[in-house]
RNA sequence: GGCUCCAUGGUCAAGCGGUUAAGACAUCGCCCUUUCACGGCGGUAACACGGGUUCGAUUCCCGUUGGAGUCACCA
């Protein structure tokens, strides 16, 4: 058996929505799950909507994701993709669409828009519905050698009968029969001389030997329409495999129109490229083994197309943050901190040792915008209020918090060792010493919380109050302390 | 609206005639903890409905309902 061929045919419009990239994902993985063959081939046969750029986004997409191309022709040294606007100049979609009109499977139209326009039937939903009506098929030979000669604009369709039905199989959907009756007669060549993306689609399909034509399910039922092309060729047809549709939480198709997250919005969001693709991997898709993370050789080696599902998935932002996390937990300090530094600094503008903080953040973020609003702090005291030094659980209370800070602050103002442990010691000795005095243990935490209260002014940090001493010094601890007992006295005052 | 496809918790999903219907995210509770997070343990939560077929249906068939896709000189 033939190894398999795939193809990635985006077409260069913007940039690469998650759709997308799965689709190039899916189809890359059952080449390389064969070790086949996966191709690219940039689809610009409209050049309405052509953006400037987009080829290399999707190149850039391709190259950061690991999804390579390995076949195409010689550019720049390297692997170049197809390019449907070069191949056309070769006249290849033209020669094929003759060859359609001889066997009576496609005909010249000369009709324009106006009269397609009272062609239109009824609206729904804002979308015009039309039919052609295979006017121009009566023309006859004469007729079209006139016209033609005449240089009028013509496009080509495909001939599709009235009667009958046309059935083809997906690999996941099984056979799908429609009536033909139902099957417009599509435009192959459209009257700038470009093909259209259905007509070039199949040339270049079988052109390339592409055995399996992976795409998303949008095409479902447009396929007959291909399927009578290949039989019209009399080329055998590639194996199809229809992917289920990514939708977003409103269950909608994702599209770049409706503004949804393309792949590089999600990086400028801080997510890994290595957990997006991960994640994009299980839409649709699950391993025999219960596991999720897998990196790009795993799911080479795990892809079997024959577990893709039928039904859409809904892309859950909330589950990639989460395995983002994983990704970033999992990450190699160096590397996590390569990636975390412009944010680090972005907020804390003072001299701190950012390594420190960098290993503080690593475990408690999902994505790296998350580090602000943890490391905030570090860089400028916020406004709190005393309420905060109350806390159940620590049993402590804007009473026990300014003792606590009193009593602490001459041993914090002679320690001389600044260090997490040197400064964890000191307090744990004044726990202790201060239990012994009241006859009744004093847990950690009744010492801890104010001072953490006060030397960060937040609920929550991402260290114990130690570490955060240690990495704002002993100047600043101290001056965040002294104003913290100042606070508690104004409360006490305010509250006689 | 026509046509096509789909249908297991809020989400991703396993299951492919007999199961206490996995697992993950989210959510809730507990433990751990120098706060939070991480981690550990546990809980809530699903086979859309109605007919068949069968000794037995989440699983097979039909219908209903619901959802989606598509109906361009766009891909």
């Amino acid at each position: 058996m033939a190894k398999i061929r795939t193809r990635y045919a985006p077409s260069p419009t913007g940039r690469m929505h998650v759709g997308n990239l799965r689709s190039a994902l899916y189809e890359f993985l059952i080449a390389k799950h064969d070790d086949g063959v996966f191709m690219l081939r940039i689809e610009d046969t409209d050049q309405e909507r052509f953006v400037e750029g987009a080829t290399e986004i999707i190149y850039r997409t391709l190259e950061k994701t690991g999804l390579v191309h390995d076949e195409g022709p010689d550019k720049d040294g390297g692997v170049g993709p197809y390019v449907q606007s070069e191949r056309m100049k070769t006249g290849i979609y033209m020669k094929y669409a003759k060859e359609l009109i001889d066997k009576g499977e496609a005909y010249y139209c000369f009709c324009d828009k106006e009269r397609l326009a009272g062609l239109k039937t009824e609206v729904v939903e804002g979308k015009e519905i039309s039919i052609y009506d295979k006017h121009c098929l009566s023309l006859s030979k004469e007729e079209v050698e006139a016209n033609l000669a005449a240089g009028k604009p013509f496009v080509i369709r495909q001939n599709i009968p009235n009667e009958g039905q046309t059935t083809f199989h997906d690999e996941l959907y099984g056979d799908i029969t429609v009536e033909n009756a139902e099957l417009d007669d599509m435009i192959l060549i459209k009257s700038d001389g470009y093909p259209t993306y259905n007509f070039a689609n199949v040339v270049d399909d079988h052109t390339m030997n592409i055995t399996h034509v992976v795409r998303g399910n949008e095409y479902l039922s447009s396929s007959p329409k291909y399927q009578r092309l290949y039989d019209a060729f009399g080329w055998q047809s590639p194996v199809y495999i229809h992917l289920p549709l990514i939708t977003d939480e409103n269950h909608k198709k994702l599209s770049k129109r409706s503004g949804h997250s393309s792949f590089e919005d999600l990086l400028e969001q801080g997510f890994v490229t290595e957990a997006v693709v991960n994640y994009i991997a299980l839409l649709g898709w699950s391993p025999e083994e219960n596991r999720e993370i897998f990196t790009l050789e795993e799911l080479i080696q795990e892809f079997d197309y024959h577990r893709i599902s039928k039904s859409p998935a809904v892309f859950d932002i909330v589950k990639l943050r989460w395995m983002n996390g994983e990704y970033i937990k999992a990450m190699d300090f160096d590397v996590f901190y390569e990636m975390a530094e412009p944010y680090l600094k972005d907020v804390l503008k003072k001299d701190f040792d950012l390594k420190k903080i960098a290993n503080m953040v690593k475990t408690r973020i999902e994505v790296f915008p998350d580090i602000a609003g943890h490391v905030d702090f570090f860089e400028e005291m916020p406004e709190y209020d005393v309420a905060m030094y109350t806390h159940k659980k620590m049993k402590t209370n804007s009473e026990t918090s300014l003792e606590v800070l009193r009593e602490v602050l001459p041993i914090l103002e002679s320690q001389e060792d600044y260090s997490n442990d040197g400064l964890y010691q000191a307090l744990v000795k004044y726990a202790e010493e201060k239990g012994e005095k009241s006859g009744q243990a004093v847990k950690i935490g009744f010492v801890m919380w104010p001072i953490r209260t006060a030397v960060s002014g937040k609920q929550m940090t991402p260290a114990g109050a130690t570490e955060i001493m240690e990495v704002l010094g002993k100047e600043e601890s101290l001056c965040r302390i002294r104003k913290g007992i100042s606070l508690l006295e104004g409360a006490a005052g305010a509250a006689e």
